[in-house]
RNA sequence: GGGCGCGUAGCUCAGUGGGAGAGCACUACGUUGACAUCGUAGGGGUCGCUGGUUCAAUCCCAGCCGCGCCCACCA
């Protein structure tokens, strides 16, 4: 055995010492820590010899990053099918780590700096700022996995990862240099998405749109006049009659176009007219003049412009908008970047900005890299020239400023054209939130489409599946329109890129700086100096390693043999295309089995749902709405609530708003639950069925009471002497109630397995809670108490005995999800006996339910618990008292019921609070009457009785029945039905029929009866 | 524009081609030694609308209405 864990480590205890009530802070803290001494979660923990493995990789949280309600039921879901599985005896393992998050770290770490007022990370350079970031890693990078433990996750700790580790980066290494040497990543010149606040590119991904409302300077479409060059004009139609035909002309010389941003006028180098365009057919090959800049730009044809949108002609900015760049290609258009990486404009990065524009010639053409020189000259050129003064205030404009400033431009030279309010969407930073720019750049490239295709494939046929399966066409529809993937980031905080240069600018990929030069010196002929590529990459391109790399691929591994491929990745639906799709590209391009077939990561894809507030709105720092789930756990006093909340926000109205919403919602805080609860409550919620998980504190506050519940039939179980008994068998059972609860219980624990099975935690939540509750708790022990209690000391013995048995599967079932007070009852339970094994590696129930349930037990369990609920019915309907004993008279009584009935006595006496009963040949007079299955049973209660309630009753009991009657008859006597409907469902029809009419019999005798009386 | 999902009890949601379910909330009664974080009983739904398929539709199909999400685009 892989742990070490030793017979007897649970101290038994005796009655008298059982808690009253399970104290989850102080138990769950205790339990953790044994689990983590005795190194209960390890790899293999617990495997029976020769078992299969079991393995989840977890998706790893952010380092920097803290617990929030998606990872408590992320983890739990994965806590589920992990300890299910090791107690089931398989080789487990669930591996831990977390994601180093370029730049979401680098972000926290300058955010602190800025704070604390040190220098930033300009001022600190390279090597210093990532200093302060291990050291920030070092600091805060176990918060998680503490709080992790807290929720009782069994990961494997002592192989905890993290995407920067020195085995990792050697896994990212050589799959960098291995694309690049099968040619699928490449170095290109294009346009990304800059990020102008972190001054990087980043992937489609991290793009989010956001509308933008018309405001002075955004949310609408303007409209320029670029006049034509050379004097031309055109006939441009102004009127149409209905067919669209134009009736009115008249005679331009100047192109309208209509642009969103202004501001990149500076870098057009073309208008596009559509081929086909009657209006602009004559202009094509001509050209115009770009207001402000003077510069001449060609008017060509392309596809790409729509005579139906705006004016038909589009104007044409390569370097700064992506549909334009494709054009520029196509058409041959120059590309001027006109922007600094922080999307300032400039006029002097780019010489090409200067060409065909009036300024071309003289001292403007000067080198770019002398400036000064460059702006002493403008100067003194401006002095005669009010264009190129005008032009020349634009440099070093803020992109949104130039924007107010070209519109203003515009107007002053009357080629303002108006505008229209244009509500659409901007493309933002994920992280950055600010506004992002098409910026034409040398990045690098991961050829995605072809990686693509074999993790398209596996899924397509079915090696990897997804559940809820229609995610799958998620997963199809983005991998099959997959664009290059830019990995690349001008950050620190990553992989550098494994890359060096020569001094011609030839590039050496190699997984380490002496392999280049090996390779550069085999390349030029001799030692050379070399440069590092500067950049890093993509966090996501080291997390599509994560289930190889942590199991020590490359290096191959008794963990990497074993465990790989994992069996099931648990997540969420946000990060399919970020994640998912980039570990089945990876997984099937280096992972190969024994025959050399690519090896998907994981058989299965469980996408979780996502969690929200109460009114299904997603948790969110600026919204306020945000729940810690170690508040639910711990508690959280009202005013530390609000104050959390109201640091998420910035505006203090806002945080008004939400600190009353708060505090009408939780008038007195959050009440602690323990781990057990929320773990329930999250299992109980997640469903395939529904995206958003809306918690609510209701169902928490539920799932704790259930576990008060069994914490109090363990305890009463405990008190009436209930201990394992080793020598029980629970086929060899002989009371029927104790044959009755082996069958049921034998049937939860097969129900479980099949809702684990296909993951369905709630389903599996369900059925626990209905037969913990619903059947042990509400009628086993109920039925056991006279036995317990009684004097026959056999039946006695095998009830307790019994008792035990049911409440130890309850135990083992119950244990996945609710990890700490079933670890905390094993061993309050554990009886002289004591226990081998904890419950964490106890062995699952391995029952069969064919064998063990009773089906005559069942039967007669089932009518015993028809007629107690019978007679209460009718006590609580007819107020009589609780305190009042009725006699219960059977009538037409088949000797099958007296007999359950006499077996069963004291049981319904009991429960139904009976004082004797007797069969008769007719009912007592003034007596109340049920219906049952062999018989009707009659309380007399002549003196309490309400003749016209109890007509009423009966009539309503009639109305149902003869309602289900005349359905059923009306089906039966439909000669399709008895024609086309299979045999069994007929049958069954003509036996509800039988038996509704049979009461319908009864309760006519009894309605009969109570009109003579009156 | 493309795709996905949801509309079932007051609320949150399961569910199934053949008898409408759970939790919470609600009503009445209850201190019967495991449990008031409880017990017993009860009320409450034309399963969004309209058609179609079927012997049979809450469930399958089509259309419509309402709500949400994702992707793409927006000169």
């Amino acid at each position: 055995m892989a742990d070490g864990q030793a017979a007897g480590g649970a101290p038994n205890t005796d009655n008298a010492d059982f808690p009253k009530t399970f104290d989850a802070a102080a138990e769950e803290a205790r339990i953790a820590r044994i689990w983590d001494e005795q190194n209960c979660f390890r790899a293999g923990a617990n495997a029976k010899k020769g078992a299969d493995s079991f393995c989840i990789v977890i998706p790893p949280p952010n380092v920097t990053g803290s617990l929030h309600m998606g990872h408590a039921l992320n983890n739990t879901l994965q806590d589920i099918l992990t300890r299910w599985r090791r107690m089931q005896g398989f080789d487990t393992l669930w591996q831990p780590g977390q994601d180093h998050a370029g730049i979401a770290t680098q972000m926290v770490v300058e955010r602190k700096l800025a704070e604390a007022g040190e220098p930033g990370r300009r001022e600190l350079g390279r090597k210093a700022f990532l200093e302060k970031v291990w050291a920030w890693k070092e600091e805060s990078g176990d918060t998680i996995i503490n709080q992790l433990k807290r929720l009782g996750a069994s990961c494997d700790w002592s192989r905890n990862r993290f995407t920067m580790d020195p085995g990792f980066h050697d896994a990212v290494l050589r799959v960098f240099v291995g694309l690049y040497k099968d040619g699928l990543i490449y170095r290109d010149k294009r346009l990304v998405n800059w990020d102008p606040h972190f001054e990087t590119a980043i992937s489609d991904l991290e793009v989010e749109p956001v509308t933008v409302q018309p405001g002075s300077n955004q949310g609408k479409l303007w409209r320029f006049r670029y006049p034509l060059a050379d004097g031309l004009t055109y006939r441009h139609p102004v009127a149409h009659d209905d067919e669209g035909d134009a009736t009115d002309w008249e005679e331009r010389d100047y192109l309208v176009v209509a642009t969103t941003r202004p501001e990149t006028v500076l870098g057009d180098t073309g208008v596009a007219v559509h081929p086909d365009d009657e209006r602009y057919k004559d202009l094509v090959g001509k050209h115009a003049i770009l207001p402000i800049v003077g510069r001449r730009i060609p008017i060509v044809a392309d596809e790409y412009a729509d005579p139906e949108k705006g004016t038909g002609a589009v104007k044409m900015t390569p370097a700064h908008d992506f549909n334009d760049f494709e054009v520029g290609k196509r058409q041959g258009l120059r590309m001027i970047n006109v922007m600094t990486p922080k999307a300032a404009i400039t006029l002097f990065e780019d010489a090409e900005f200067w060409t065909d524009t009036p300024f071309a010639s003289g001292p403007i053409k000067a080198k770019k890299s002398k400036k000064d020189d460059a702006a002493a000259a403008l100067r003194k050129h401006c002095e005669a020239n009010r264009d190129l003064l005008d032009l020349w205030s634009l440099d070093g404009l803020d992109r949104f400023e130039a924007r107010k400033r070209v519109l203003a431009m515009m107007e002053a030279r009357g080629l303002y054209d108006g505008a229209d309010d244009n509500p659409h969407e901007v493309p933002h930073g994920d992280r950055s939130k600010v506004v992002i720019e098409p910026y034409l750049t040398d990045q690098w490239f991961v050829d995605a489409a072809t990686l693509a295709k074999p993790a398209i494939e596996a899924v397509r046929n079915g090696e990897t599946k997804f559940a809820p399966q229609n995610w799958e066409k998620t997963y199809f529809q983005w991998l099959e329109h997959i664009e290059p993937w830019c990995v690349s980031r001008q950050l620190w905080w990553g992989h550098q890129i494994p890359v060096w240069y020569g001094p011609d600018g030839e590039p050496f990929c190699e997984a380490t700086e002496k392999e280049a030069k090996a390779a550069a010196k085999a390349h030029y002929g001799k030692s050379v100096k070399l440069r590092r590529d500067e950049d890093v990459l993509d966090t996501w391109f080291s997390s599509g390693l994560w289930p190889m790399g942590t199991l020590g691929w490359p290096k191959q591994t008794r963990e990497l043999t074993t465990y790989y491929q994992t069996d099931v990745l648990i997540t969420g639906f946000d990060i399919i295309f970020f994640w998912v799709a980039r570990m089945m590209m990876m997984g099937m391009h280096f992972m190969k089995d024994e025959a050399g077939r690519d090896v998907p990561p994981f058989h299965t894809v469980y996408i979780n749902s996502i969690v929200t507030d109460e009114e299904g709105k997603k948790m969110s720092k600026s919204v306020g709405n945000v729940l810690d789930p170690l508040d639910i756990v711990d508690g959280c006093d009202l005013e530390t609530l609000v104050a959390k909340r109201r640091a998420g926000v910035f505006d203090a109205k806002k945080a008004d708003a939400i600190e009353a919403a708060t505090r009408k919602q939780f008038p007195k805080g959050l009440e602690p639950f323990g781990a057990d609860a929320l773990r329930f409550a999250l299992a109980a919620l997640e469903s395939q069925g529904q995206r958003a998980l809306k918690l609510s504190m209701a169902r928490v506050e539920g799932s704790r009471n259930f576990g008060t519940k069994l914490w109090n039939a363990a305890r009463f179980a405990n008190l009436n002497g209930c201990a394992p008994d080793p020598k029980f068998k629970p086929e060899a059972a002989t009371r029927t109630v104790n044959k009755w609860i082996v069958g049921e219980t034998a049937r939860v624990a097969a129900a479980c397995d099949e809702a684990l099975e296909s993951y369905r935690f709630n389903d599996y939540a369900a059925r626990l809670y209905a037969h913990t509750w619903g059947v042990y708790c509400d009628w086993y022990l109920e039925f056991a108490k006279p036995l317990l209690q009684g004097d026959d000391p056999v039946a006695q013995a095998e009830t307790r005995a019994t008792a035990a048995w049911a409440l130890e599967q309850i135990l083992k079932l119950m244990h996945p999800v609710s990890p700490f007070i079933t670890e905390s009852l094993w061993e309050a339970t554990a009886g002289p006996a004591g226990r081998k094994k904890r419950l964490v590696h106890a062995d699952w129930p391995s029952l069969d339910a064919a064998t063990l349930a009773d089906p005559e037990a069942d039967a007669e369990l089932g009518w015993i618990v028809r007629l107690i609920e019978a007679v209460r019915s009718v006590r609580a309907e007819m107020n009589v008292p609780p305190s009042a004993e009725a006699v219960l008279v059977l009538t037409a009584a088949e000797p099958a019921a007296t007999a359950r009935l006499e077996r069963n006595w004291a049981l319904v006496k009991r429960l139904a609070r009976l004082a004797s009963w007797e069969t008769a040949e007719s009912a007592p007079k003034g007596s109340i009457t049920v219906a049952l299955e062999g018989a009707v049973a009659n309380l007399p209660l002549a003196d309490v009785i309400d003749v016209s309630a109890e007509q009423a009753r009966l009539e309503k009991a009639m109305a149902k029945t003869r309602k289900e009657a005349d359905g059923l008859t009306a089906k039966l006597g439909n000669e399709a039905f008895l024609a086309k409907a299979p045999e069994e469902v007929v049958e069954e029809q003509r036996e509800r029929l039988a038996a509704a009419e049979a009461e319908l019999e009864k309760l006519s005798g009894a309605l009969m009866r109570l009109a003579e009386m009156a």
